[in-house]
DNA sequence: GCCTGAATGTAT
DNA sequence: TACATTCAGGCT
């Protein structure tokens, strides 16, 4: 291989890394320098990639030497993404079977990318043409509207199914012209103006009349200068500031600018007290048990070798304390931190405690930032003017150099497990990142994973517990309901039972507040004719339509298919429609309806369409302007209330009945982590449980708070049916547009799986998945079972490679969180 | 994922 | 026969 060849993986999914010569013009562009190339007819932005990758398949075997084409542009002329970045990324894409161009996509900040478009505009013909008409003509009068408009863009707008050949007939007329002009840029800087003194100006014996003499006045005091607002906000326009200029004794140049996301979070939020306490007043006392943790954890620390502990800590025995003792000592040991949460729980508010513990030197990465200001605290990071990165699943990657430490709070939750490819665990990547720079993992949960506590169990990683709650606060009393009885004694359609009931009037009659979950969204979950049983069913997904009341639809939560709720069967005519099931609407008016005068509010994903713009709702908690907040797991988790006393579960069978593995640990982990919500203030804390199987072991052990008891149980059902732990497990999704379809794609992949020869390897299915339909695709399932990941992972990808024609249709998904 | 050109379908 | 629409294959 020539010198003169880079390899580069490009953003395109499913391909591997091409290679590209590099023309004299340009130095030799270094692993993770991002570079302009030619993919097809198309120009990409790529990134440069170590020759032979040890897990990626060398590209060039195909295309005859001669035949490669030039990089056109080196868009950095050092790597913009560290080395470290680069490997973690690949590694990323080698262990979850996905390209490397996905991942390395996921690891940049937003707006970095150059790429080229297709691009319309009206030719002469074409803006002297009348005679055009229907589509085409709205094509034609939509450009001279707009002058130019992507393809894409165009077609959306046209919103018809034969746009695209309307518009191919246009070009091929000659009506309209196509470019593929460059669009997106090398980096999303914001710059503002600056005036400064030149040495002209600078002289004191130089003066003005008025406004300008007042500025130069001004500038003599600022040696870096004072930009437009800053000069506003002395009264003076920038008008002056350019006069001044003309005149040679100012100059005005553009700065850089970082955005700060700070100055746009709302102060004085309500925040949990396990976040809250500790930040506020850092050198206040521990508990025992805080102390035994920092203890065991700070020496793994000051080893400054890889190492991994569990904190497992029930709820409210402040393991956020515990993490920001162990930022401290990492810090002075010149070392820098990441922090990962889950997705609900950073809200700018919680972000700001970390500001408070750590000053400046702490960025923060999550959802609610916009693009620039995402991109800016990436090159702050990158930069080296941070300590901390507070972030969600993709901070894994934050290009933070010399890491000693990452803390994954919450590492059971679901939201670091990203639902697309690359489907990564951010704490497993977190693991793998801190194995390859000899850092110290702290994984937090009061439920943890049951892969996570096995590899404690197992002695991989270092198991450190705290069983008490801060200031000896009591674990809140769990009531089970078994709704059985209460069906049989007060009929089937009831939601609350008796003792909810009771409860909700006795705790909002001494003026405490309550929380009530239901997992389920809507009024009710099933509409069908009482003649003929017919009932409302998603034409493009195997699943019923969702009634809501307050919209008068029947809504697929799928797809987001929606109709008019119908007045009588669609089918026969039959006048009396019935409803069954219920979700968080029915919930919301039967509390209403109970109690009239309290003030009630309902979170879920129909209220709150925006992430983050639940933080209205926890600030009406804190204010007390809320009663009883209803709501779907959103406000099970991260969120604290402490006047909140009393948490109701309508429903604590919604998980268990998933045809998932993981329904058990899910329901446990949801049920542990609600009552742990009731209770945190200074009363006692009440949560009630209503069920149909009050006996089965996640509600059971949640409700004493058992995690060992929990985890014997369920590692026994995981080991005899070889689930992980107990084993590796790769879901393997296969889409088609009729069922038969899908199962024979399935059924071939998994014939080639079970082929390879790996003995060890077991590969069940296929079968229609659970969802069978979704969105009008039919997609059939198969699993693969094993001891030996990278066994499993070869005879899979050789697999697939095998039919890249179907490449589209297959989602692999290794270490599944969930198989649904 | 985007783009192209070939294969297939449909109106004249 | 011309034109519209769909689809599979390739990307270094």
């Amino acid at each position: 291989v020539s010198v003169r060849h880079v390899q580069v993986a490009v953003p395109v999914p499913g391909l591997p890394p091409l290679t590209y010569r590099v023309p004299e013009r340009f130095e030799i562009p270094g692993p993770g320098a991002r570079v302009l190339v030619p993919v097809g007819t198309r120009k990409v932005t790529g990134w440069v990639i170590p020759h032979q990758h040890q897990h990626l398949a060398p590209s060039t075997q195909h295309v005859a030497p001669g035949t490669l084409k030039d990089l056109l542009e080196v868009l950095d002329p050092s790597p913009l993404l560290p080395r470290e970045i680069v490997d973690l990324a690949l590694w990323t894409a080698d262990y979850y079977l996905a390209g490397p161009g996905e991942a390395l996509a996921t690891a940049m900040p937003p707006q970095s990318a150059v790429f080229s478009r297709r691009v319309v505009s009206l030719t002469d013909a074409g803006r002297a043409n009348e005679l055009q008409v229907g589509l085409r003509r709205r094509a034609l009068d939509l450009l001279r509207e707009h002058g130019t408009l992507a393809v894409d863009s165009l077609i959306r707008r046209l919103e018809d199914r034969t746009a695209k050949g309307a518009v191919d007939g246009l070009l091929r007329d000659g009506l309209i012209a196509m470019t593929q002009p460059l669009e997106g840029r090398r980096e999303a800087f914001r710059t503002v103006a600056r005036v400064r003194l030149t040495a002209l100006g600078d002289d004191p014996a130089v003066t003005r009349p008025k406004r300008q003499g007042e500025l130069l006045a001004l500038l003599r005091g600022a040696p870096d200068g004072l930009t437009a607002r800053e000069l506003d906000a002395r009264g003076i326009g920038w008008d002056v500031a350019k006069r001044l200029a003309a005149s040679g004794l100012a100059a005005i140049d553009q700065v850089r600018i970082d955005r700060d996301p700070f100055a746009t979070a709302a102060p004085g939020t309500a925040l949990s007290t396990e976040h809250s306490a500790p930040s506020t007043q850092h050198r206040r006392s521990l508990t025992d048990e805080q102390t035994a943790a920092v203890e065991t954890l700070t020496s793994l620390l000051d080893a400054k070798a890889f190492a991994v502990g569990l904190l497992h800590g029930v709820t409210g025995s402040g393991k956020t304390e515990v993490y920001l003792r162990l930022a401290a000592r990492a810090m002075e040991q010149g070392r820098r931190v990441l922090i990962l949460v889950p997705e609900i729980a950073l809200t700018p508010a919680a972000a700001a405690i970390f500001r408070g513990a750590f000053g400046d030197r702490v960025a923060i990465q999550h959802s609610a930032l916009s693009d620039g200001e995402r991109h800016d605290q990436w090159h702050r990071i990158r930069r080296g003017d941070v300590d901390v990165v507070v972030g969600t699943r993709s901070a894994v990657f934050a290009p933070l150099p010399d890491v000693g430490l990452i803390v994954v709070d919450e590492e059971h939750d679901g939201s670091f497990k990203q639902d697309e490819s690359p489907r990564y665990h951010g704490r497993d990547v977190a693991v793998v990142r801190a194995r390859s720079v000899g850092a110290l993992v702290v994984l937090g949960s009061a439920t943890p994973a049951l892969e996570t506590f096995e590899n404690a169990r197992q002695g991989r990683y270092r198991l450190v517990t705290m069983a008490r709650r801060v200031m000896d606060r009591p674990m809140a009393a769990v009531q089970v309901v078994d709704m059985r009885e209460e069906y049989a004694e007060l009929g089937a359609d009831i939601v609350l039972s008796r003792p909810l009931e009771e409860a909700l009037k006795a705790h909002l009659a001494r003026g405490e507040q309550a929380v009530v979950l239901l997992n389920r969204r809507g009024f009710a979950t099933l509409m069908f004719c009482r003649q003929c049983g017919h009932s409302l069913e998603c034409p493009n997904c195997s699943l019923s339509l969702t009634i809501h009341k307050a919209t008068r639809r029947a809504r697929c939560h799928y797809c987001n298919h929606a109709v008019p709720l119908p007045g009588k069967c669609v089918k026969c005519g039959g006048e009396f429609m019935e409803q069954s099931g219920f979700g968080t609407e029915r919930v919301e008016a039967e509390i209403r309806a109970l109690l009239p005068e309290a003030r009630v509010t309902r979170v879920d994903r129909d209220t709150v369409r925006r992430r983050g713009a639940i933080s209205g709702v926890i600030e009406a908690m804190a204010a007390r302007k809320i009663d009883v907040l209803v709501g779907t797991q959103m406000i099970a988790k991260g969120h604290d209330f402490p006047a909140v006393t009393l948490v109701g579960v309508v429903s604590a069978d919604v998980g268990l009945g998933m045809p998932d593995f993981r329904a058990g640990e899910r329901t446990f982990q949801l049920l542990t982590q609600v009552s742990g919500r009731a209770g945190r203030g200074d009363k006692p804390g009440l949560a009630i449980v209503q069920t149909l199987f009050p006996k089965h072991y996640s509600i059971q052990h949640a409700t004493r708070q058992d995690y060992a008891g929990f985890f014997e149980d369920e590692f026994k059902f995981r080991r005899a049916m070889r689930y992980p732990p107990a084993a590796s497990l790769i879901n393997v999704v296969v889409r088609g547009p009729s069922a038969g379809e899908a199962m024979d794609l399935a059924a071939d992949l998994a014939k080639r799986v079970r082929q390879a020869p790996s003995p060890d390897i077991r590969v069940l299915g296929p079968a229609p998945a659970p969802l069978a339909r979704i969105k009008g695709e039919h997609r059939a399932q198969f699993f693969i079972k094993g001891t030996h990941r990278a066994r499993m992972r070869d005879a899979l990808r050789a697999a697939v490679e095998d039919r890249a024609d179907a490449r589209r249709r297959i989602s692999i998904d290794v270490d599944p969180l969930s198989v649904l």
